[in-house]
DNA sequence: GACGTTAAACAAC
DNA sequence: GTTGTTTAACGTC
């Protein structure tokens, strides 16, 4: 891994897990774009109209005779419903919206995959219209082993049951901005966790602030009710609650009472 | 702070 | 190459 040049990266304002290149200015002028979407589409949320993905798609879904389309009929309607997406056809330039429209399947409960009857066919796709917006409980995520400076930005990935005190302090380096509770805690999929399941987490680089504010306490303390420590209430109070310093050394405190040992989801953890 | 879009890693086939 | 899941980051209100 190459050395990380913090003269190179700025951090960034919301989400700063990965600090952002320094832009190229002139005359030490940095270009800014400017925004409004509503404007730059002439008054629609988005290019084609006003419709979001999710919508375009149930409309889609509904209009079959049978409540259910394959992914390829989904795109095949959005192709033939929409002139925006009509002009975008080819492999290149539908990659982008097709990709959205995979991941919209995937992240709404209230579209289901259904196997299709027939074998080796595609899965149909269907809504169920009474799928609730709650939140439900996402997995944990993991920490990951220390680095210096600037990490790859690929996916973290161990496939281990082991985490030690390096590994939890690292995970709780994670950035607590909006995106957090955006993409951690509202973006989830799962509701059950897998036995036999890998962890991702991606970390802040060494080169950010890792005081910073914490916020939105309700979406983080239900986040890291996943990350139950013996399940002494007051005991992950603190994690939100109190300051780096202090959070690791309460961790610290709790894994040696408790024998190197701790609980997450049901699950014996160890503490090399 | 919430919602939606876009990009992309990655797995399975 | 397609389908599907997931993480991350950005734009906007
Ligand atoms: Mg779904």
């Amino acid at each position: 891994m190459e050395a990380f040049n913090h003269e190179e990266y700025i951090s960034r304002g919301r989400c700063n897990t990965w600090p952002l290149q320094q832009q190229p200015h002139i005359n030490g002028e940095v270009f800014q774009n400017p925004k409004n979407e509503m404007q730059k589409n002439g008054g629609r949320k988005n290019p084609w109209g006003n419709r979001s993905y999710a919508e375009l798609i149930t409309d889609a879904i509904y209009s079959s005779p049978e409540g259910r389309m394959t992914l390829a009929q989904i795109y095949e309607w959005i192709i033939y419903n929409v002139p925006y997406f009509n002009q975008r056809t080819d492999s290149k330039s539908s990659a982008g919206w097709k990709n959205s429209v995979r991941h919209n399947l995937s992240l709404h409960n209230r579209f289901m995959k259904m196997q299709n009857e027939v074998q080796a066919k595609p899965s149909w796709w269907i809504i169920n219209p009474s799928a609730s917006n709650t939140k439900t409980r996402r997995r944990t995520a993991s920490a990951s082993n220390s680095c210096e400076g600037m990490r790859p930005k690929a996916k973290c990935r161990i496939e281990s049951d082991q985490l030690n005190i390096q590994q939890i302090k690292n995970f709780l380096q994670y950035p607590y901005g909006s995106d957090f509770s955006h993409n951690i805690c509202r973006q989830q999929v799962n509701s059950i966790i897998p036995i036999n399941h890998s962890f991702h987490h991606q970390l802040a680089p060494n080169s950010i602030d890792h005081h910073q504010q914490i916020s939105n306490t309700e979406n983080i303390h239900q986040y890291f009710s996943n990350f139950n420590l013996n399940s002494q209430e007051n005991e992950h109070k603190t994690i939100f609650d109190q300051d780096q310093e202090q959070t690791l050394q309460d961790i610290q405190e709790i894994i040696n009472r408790d024998q190197n040992t701790f609980n997450v989801n049901g699950r014996l953890w160890y503490c090399g």
